[in-house]
DNA sequence: AAAAATTACTTTAAGCTTAAAATATTTAAG
DNA sequence: CTTAAATATTTTAAGCTTAAAGTAATTTTT
């Protein structure tokens, strides 16, 4: 009957609003870690763990697919982590088009630093749940975001 | 032993991105339903369902610390919204200073569309878990939420 | 080989976000 | 009552984000 319905329906919408609020307030603690004790951003520290994951290098169009965050975002985030002289863009042969964003050493040396305490940040803000609740959360997301995958 | 600390950190932060990756699958989602279907975006919902939640009202102040974003930030959505006709500032009896913004009829009515769609929306992303599971969800994540309420 | 289509990336315009500085008003101290 | 402190909001500067439009280079069609 309807009624049990709308009570599901609200359930979700409760869950839906702790699983954001958990995120920003994660976010939101990363993002000023890094701002205050590394002047840098979270976005420049997705794309330097994305680069120190292939040591090849990735295409412009290739970062934008891992991060999924759009084309001309990337633009601007690799054009200051250049400026930086954290990451460096090489040519790539037989195709004037594109070319490979890689981290320098300097900047695999830091992101290696940042890495570290990143996982520090978490497993402090994270520190009330148990391993096992903390597979429970990531089991029972998945459902979620399978379907995203999907598309 | 040391190698044990290690693998419970790393199981953490496996849970925080797959945190991260549901909170930005859902409010993607969201944002391009309220921008394709009623050309709008999640900040201005939000500040709406704030007002709708208290009919006299909220000072700006009042806004940014219930949705937990700087002051400035408040200022230019609801120039936005004031500007789409949705909400009006009203001022206060002997405080120059502040004023009350609140949603006009127009932006009520408008809210409650919104609010619809939007309950409909997230009771399909999350039809794969059961009520059960959402509640189990709402409550394994409460104790990284509470670890931010007493700051 | 010239024209058309595709691919890779950048630029632009609009909006969101913050911290810090600025403005205006009210309240408290002396 | 005048000055100092506190309060409420706006403005500014810098960065992130997207979609859409633009540029350049490569590949495919004819």
């Amino acid at each position: 009957m309807i009624s049990r319905i709308e009570t599901d329906s609200k359930v979700r919408v409760r869950t839906w609003l702790k699983i954001l609020k958990t995120s920003n307030f994660i976010e939101k603690y990363l993002r000023e870690r890094l701002r205050n004790d590394h002047r840098t951003t979270l976005p420049r520290f997705d794309v330097m763990s994305a680069l120190q994951r292939s040591p090849n290098g990735l295409k412009m169009s290739e970062l934008s697919g891992v991060l999924k965050v759009s084309n001309g975002n990337i633009t601007g985030i690799i054009d200051r982590l250049v400026q930086e002289g954290h990451v460096e863009r090489i040519a790539i042969q037989g195709d004037r088009r594109a070319y490979l964003a890689s981290l320098t050493d300097k900047g695999s040396k830091k992101f290696q630093e940042y890495a570290l305490e990143h996982e520090m940040w978490i497993n402090e803000l994270l520190s009330d749940i148990s391993s096992d609740d903390a597979e429970m959360i990531t089991s029972l997301l998945s459902s979620i975001t399978e379907k995203g995958d999907l598309k």
